[in-house]
DNA sequence: AGCAAAATGCTAGTTTATTGCTTATTTGCG
DNA sequence: CGCAAATAAGCAATAAACTAGCATTTTGCT
């Protein structure tokens, strides 16, 4: 595992992050080394744990998925068993895409996603406002998606 | 752009969404046919606006981003005037990772990540909140990931 | 400067991507 | 039901990419 990612590893990144599935010889053609040391060094990557992995983005809504919603919990107990016992029930939930755990007004916020808002609502009655423990849930139905960039911004790295 | 897709399409959709960088001739096998028109679905796919893109997955952390929260504001007016402004603005945050409009308590939710808390402090008393329009904002800092598949479910389609 | 470790580029063999063409399958209609 | 058109699949061939091995260069340290 490297100590420390020079220029190049920070251009490879970027270069991933804007198109997972670019070939490896362009890859090295834009970062300016050739395919081989270019493929170890991506490889060196994934083995840090850097690269997480590749996603296909899909489109939910031409998918069938009609609703994507925030939905916001509170507990009433927070020890750590109390959170990992509702982390552990969250995983298990296919609705819920994204999850975390938040300091402030409520201990956690999910993105779910649902073929329509009945199976949404049902979601919500059904499952979480009836696991033990739940204080209150917050809803917030998406309207409209502004932006999606979920890449980290790898401009001016400050960092080497 | 076809109209309606079949069982072969949803299994490729799937594959590719558990791993954006698998080869074609992989893909084909895993699905049950040959690499040829299993290529030609997957650009099918790509041009019915399906696939929507492939990205790399990095770990924020360690590039130095040790910040990730949620941010949900509230505007003052609410006129289609209104939100777009505030649209335009959001996307011109590069703090801003993902963003949606939506229904309820707040107006839009955003999910930010910063380098550190002091970045992210700045951000939200010199951007946000003094951000023309903004009536609220209340930010949840994330303590841990919980859950971070952003895949649909394509298990059961119900849909064929 | 000089050595050791690490990284690069080159080459070549193998695998994959991609295209044109033929055959098979499905679809729609009489 | 059966035919014709349209659609999709498979095959074969070529171009491109992947990847391992090796010689060379660069880097980091004393």
């Amino acid at each position: 595992m490297k100590a420390r990612l020079d220029s190049i590893d920070w251009q490879i990144l970027k270069e991933l992050q804007g198109d997972g599935r670019i070939t490896n010889v362009e890859l090295a053609r834009r970062v300016g080394i050739s395919a081989p040391p270019c493929l170890r060094r991506v490889r060196a990557l994934e083995e840090a744990g850097l690269i997480r992995g590749y996603r296909t983005l899909l489109d939910e809504k031409q998918l069938g998925y009609e609703v994507t919603a925030f939905v916001m919990v509170g507990l009433h107990n927070q020890t750590e068993n109390d959170l990992v016992a509702f982390e552990t029930q969250v995983k298990e939930w296919p609705l819920v895409r994204e999850s975390y755990m938040v300091s402030g007004e409520v201990d956690f916020i999910m993105r779910c996603t649902a073929r329509d808002l009945e199976t949404f609502q049902n979601f919500i009655i059904r499952d979480v406002t009836s696991t033990k423990n739940v204080d209150h849930v917050r809803t917030a139905l998406t309207i409209r998606r502004i932006k999606d960039e979920p890449n980290v911004p790898i401009d001016k790295p400050e960092y080497f």
